[in-house]
RNA sequence: GCUCCGAUAGUGUAGCUCGGCCAAUCAUUCAGGACUCUCACUCCUGCGACUGGGGUUCAAAUCCCCAUCGGAGCACCA
């Protein structure tokens, strides 16, 4: 099997579904797993050098190797090759007509004129189309189908093109000028490769039935294939390489890599694990319906996988200082997992005054007693300038009088910005989170969160969800 | 306009090839509860679906036809 995408960005989750399926089904029947670039449109589609690496990187984050890496780019020879056979063949012609011009024919179920012209004139139309003698735009070989086929999709489609630009890939650069469309490149390569299945999106079911005239005319065997619909997640709607492209170049986006955004690079950025990923692939199947699915899914998978390795931090949000009148500074000591005591404890040192979340103290009034997580139990005394007094270190009194635990931060703590799908929170969080770079942690009530970078003076965590 | 494909709970999915074991699987969401010094994890309980209509058959989610809805292709993109 294989996976071939077309390299003119980062891989986004649709392309993981590709990776993800392929792979396994690779693994499951001990099959050979082939990742092909289909890099051979140097316009619309254009290649980003850095993509080819990114693909490669994604790969070996998901822990796949594939057994082949093939750059379709690569090719030319092999499919001048092909397209001179078939055109000796009277298979394949060299078609001067303009797009529309064709379409309408081809509507009519009508053949153009050049459709009629005898292998060797076409031969030497071919040549001169390799050798630069026409512009873009003015050429284009077509394989001969059924000119009458009751489906106009099928009907002589194009296999070749002129564009006299370069290729980003240095080592084809400006080598070639004629290029091939995918459903020939795609063809060659499958039949090439030795390619037993295919998965592929049902916007290329036709491609079976176009690349089925190449095939019949070589006496090759097509490989079972099999389609599925467009995924759609909820959180980002409909997307697609360009788009994204786009919306980053207006700046909506920091890079391929914003937390906002659907790709690979940015779900690993934010902490999801390769194996989470897998898991929600695999259970989206390979159904020819269009998938609307809730990254939640993915979440819930990931929390489970997350949540026994992540270390637990507070991190105050909104921070508002609390002073605690008649308060002992003091060493608190907290565990870094709640249940796996073994991980050992957190110790972070309070004096009278600490930082809590604004949302937790807003609904008190004077006299509520509530709990600073770990630490005490507080009575709060005053609220225009926020005191309280300690009431009790006691868990069961403070359940006694119902009341809430919050938790907390320290006045001397670190500046934590968490960036999210949709906005950056500011905070303060425990000097503790200085060690756990490029580490999932839990910050408490608040959610999981991988830690990005950290310096002296702050800390920037992406958000992985709650 | 022409052609092709699909439809199972809120969401995703199993079952459809070779009709009976399907009063329909699993996951997630949601609701309730247990546990818990986090709104995390874990555990328990619950709600919830075969698009509609015909036909074939002793028997239909499964086979056939029609309808409805949805998707895709008809590019010198992939």
């Amino acid at each position: 099997m294989r996976f071939a995408p077309n390299p003119n960005g980062p891989g986004t989750l649709g392309s993981a579904r590709g990776m993800v399926v392929n792979s396994e089904y690779v693994k499951m029947y001990r099959g050979k797993f082939i990742l092909r670039f289909d890099d051979t449109d140097p316009d619309i589609k254009r290649p980003m050098l850095e993509a080819y690496e990114w693909y490669l990187d994604d790969f070996r984050w998901l822990g796949v190797t594939p057994d082949q890496v093939v750059y379709a780019s690569d090719h030319f020879p092999l499919y001048y090759d092909y397209a001179r056979k078939l055109i000796e063949m009277g298979k394949a012609y060299v078609c001067f007509c303009k797009g529309e011009d064709f379409k309408e024919l081809k509507d009519a179920k009508k053949a153009c004129l050049h459709r009629g012209v005898s292998p060797e004139e076409n031969l030497r139309h071919w040549e001169a189309m390799l050798a630069g003698e026409y512009e873009d735009q003015q050429a284009v070989l077509r394989i001969r189908t059924d000119i009458d086929h009751k489906d106009p999709a099928l009907r002589d489609w194009a296999a070749f093109r002129i564009r006299k630009l370069s290729h980003p890939r240095p080592e084809i650069g400006n080598k070639y000028i004629v290029w091939p469309l995918l459903d020939f490149a795609g063809a060659i390569e499958d039949h090439e490769l030795g390619m037993t299945h295919i998965i592929r999106g049902k916007d290329l079911m036709d491609s079976e039935k176009r690349q089925g005239y190449v095939y019949k005319y070589f006496g090759w065997k097509y490989p079972r294939t099999t389609h599925w619909g467009r995924v759609k997640i909820h959180e980002f709607g409909k997307f697609s390489t360009s788009g994204l492209r786009k919306a980053i170049e207006a700046g909506e986006y920091s890079g391929w890599d914003d937390p906002g955004l659907p790709t690979i690079r940015a779900i690993r950025r934010r902490g999801i694990q390769a194996e989470a990923l897998k898991k929600f692939m695999i259970e989206m199947g390979v159904g020819t319906t269009d998938v609307s699915i809730s990254m939640e899914s993915l979440y819930a998978e990931n929390r489970k996988i997350v949540d026994p390795i992540a270390n637990r931090y507070f991190f105050v949000w909104n921070p508002v200082e609390l002073e605690i009148a008649d308060f002992e500074p003091t060493v608190a000591k907290l565990p870094l997992h709640p249940t796996d005591h073994a991980r050992g404890i957190r110790e972070v040192a309070v004096g009278n005054k600490v930082l809590v979340c604004r949302d937790d103290i807003e609904k008190l009034e004077v006299g509520s007693t509530l709990r600073l997580k770990d630490l005490c139990n507080i009575e709060i005394t005053s609220l225009s300038s926020l005191q309280a007094k300690k009431s009790s270190t006691s868990l069961e009194d403070l359940k006694k009088m119902r009341g809430k635990i919050i938790h907390w931060a320290p006045v001397d703590g670190i500046p934590v910005r968490v960036r999210g799908p949709d906005s950056d929170i500011e905070g303060i969080g425990e000097n503790g989170i200085l060690v756990e770079l490029d580490k999932i942690v839990q910050f408490e009530r608040f959610g999981f969160c991988r830690i990005d970078s950290v310096d002296r003076e702050k800390v920037v965590a992406y958000f992985t969800h709650k």
